[in-house]
DNA sequence: CATTATGATTGATTCAGATCAACGCATATG
DNA sequence: CATATGCGTTGATCTGAATCAATCATAATG
């Protein structure tokens, strides 16, 4: 079943300087919100420099806060490519559906990552939501005439495409010579240290938000042997299983170790 | 055994209006070298448009023309990354080196396109020369400084990396679920492709400029794995096989059928 | 010219993971 | 309360590709 049922999410009223959102820190007076764009902050999305404190004003303009419920489509391969967002809470997954069916995640973003920067005039995957989550909505078409204005802004997201860049070529590598062992704990090993990085107490446990049927799209494998992989690194004592969703990292070396290979 | 014996490649004097280079047409007024950057201009790059009329001086002045020998290497992944390259002649691939020595073709370089634009301050992998081939060196300092100056320049660099990362995404989701025979179906296809955009003359027969060994490391197979498609692929009538090097295309259309899936 | 590499093909065997199937466990539903 | 449904685990079997091994063709070298 290639496509979920419609997307059950809401579009707030365009923001004013009121309104949350993520990319821009120093908007915003109210310190709720403010605490959201810290999130950005932390993952060293350098966009939330300083330039939203001079032209505060053109980005709010631009700017919708989205709310989206677990399992609802954002927007599918090939709708047109109007808005890109930022996740500001929750954890959206991103996709390509192959003709068979088969689903390949090209990722996970958390708190703070963009989705929908690298498109033409056409979303060229499809995103969902993971769990409940809210992003921000950025106009395309007016974002690209701010660019114009400054290019600093233009800077900042070519350096954000180039390291997504990277990244995917890290992943291939992983998918095409990585045993199943081996692509679990570095997918584990991945969620571990972002969520590390988002929260300042050490924490040895990580629910994951995603199911099996997800990680196993992400990492190219069936449903079984994602099962079996986080069997055998059970049964090494690397991680313990409380319920499927809830990892306790019982060996972070080790699985460092195997991840990297 | 990662890393061949090290590259018998030249550099040039730094060139003056009069040398030849493939991202700025309109640059020289010598039509041998003019006739280098229709080349890119075949591959539709934009970067090849107006930009180079108004500033001939600044450009050349941090360009140098590179030649390389077949089978060596250009740059190695961790190398400071001070140049990035258009290929102007030839063909270059860029790859991965696992711990294991197993490599990961990322990706060929034909003429027109870049190498080397989406990274840090290293190298993110290796190239080395898969022919001999001649390339534009562009100092990545110099050039970014021109990039502050003239945004335009910094655009179209950010639509060839996004390019590049949804021309990425597209094969991993080919690597992760397709059999040898569709991967290699696939990849002719683009090659084949590729070479008819750059000549003229219909030509159903290819000259592939890579081993078998390159093909398996950039479909994640085994060289028998990709004999064994070719084989397969030549039994079913879609190709046929002069030699190993020279494919000759039987049917285009099955073969492209083969390759969506 | 014979000899030695090198690259490509083909066959035999092995293996990781897919697929098929059964079952456990939890939550939802009549 | 019994039943149904969805998700995860485990087992049995199958399969595509890796690996090991042999052979062939062609080019390079003495």
């Amino acid at each position: 079943m290639p496509f979920q049922d419609s997307a059950t999410w809401t579009k707030d009223e365009p923001m004013g300087l009121e309104a949350p959102h993520c990319l821009f820190q120093g908007l915003l007076a109210d310190t709720a919100q403010r605490k959201l764009c810290e999130s950005c902050r932390v993952k060293g999305l350098s966009i939330c420099g300083g330039f939203a404190a001079d032209h505060a004003e053109e980005l709010a303009g631009i700017t919708q806060k989205v709310s989206c419920g677990a399992g609802s489509t954002l927007f599918r391969e090939g709708d047109p490519a109007d808005y890109f967002y930022t996740v500001t809470e929750g954890v959206v997954e991103f996709s390509k559906y192959l003709l068979s069916g088969r689903r390949q995640i090209l990722g996970f973003l958390l708190k703070g990552d963009f989705l929908g920067l690298a498109v033409q005039d056409q979303y060229s995957y499809t995103a969902e939501a993971t769990t409940n989550c809210t992003l921000c909505q950025f106009n395309k078409k007016q974002f690209e005439r701010l660019m114009r204005l400054y290019p600093t802004l233009e800077h900042t997201l070519f350096n954000a495409v180039s390291n997504e860049l990277m990244e995917v070529e890290n992943r291939m590598v992983a998918l095409g010579h990585q045993l199943a062992e081996k692509r679990l704990a570095a997918f584990l090993t991945w969620y571990w240290e972002r969520m590390r990085r988002m929260s300042p107490v050490y924490e040895s446990a990580v629910t994951l938000p995603m199911t099996r049927r997800d990680i196993a799209d992400y990492l190219c494998l069936s449903i079984e042997a994602v099962s079996r992989a986080f069997t055998k690194l059970r049964n090494q004592g690397v991680i313990s299983l409380s319920d499927p969703q809830n990892v306790r990292i019982l060996d972070a070396d080790t699985l460092r170790e195997l991840a990297e290979s």
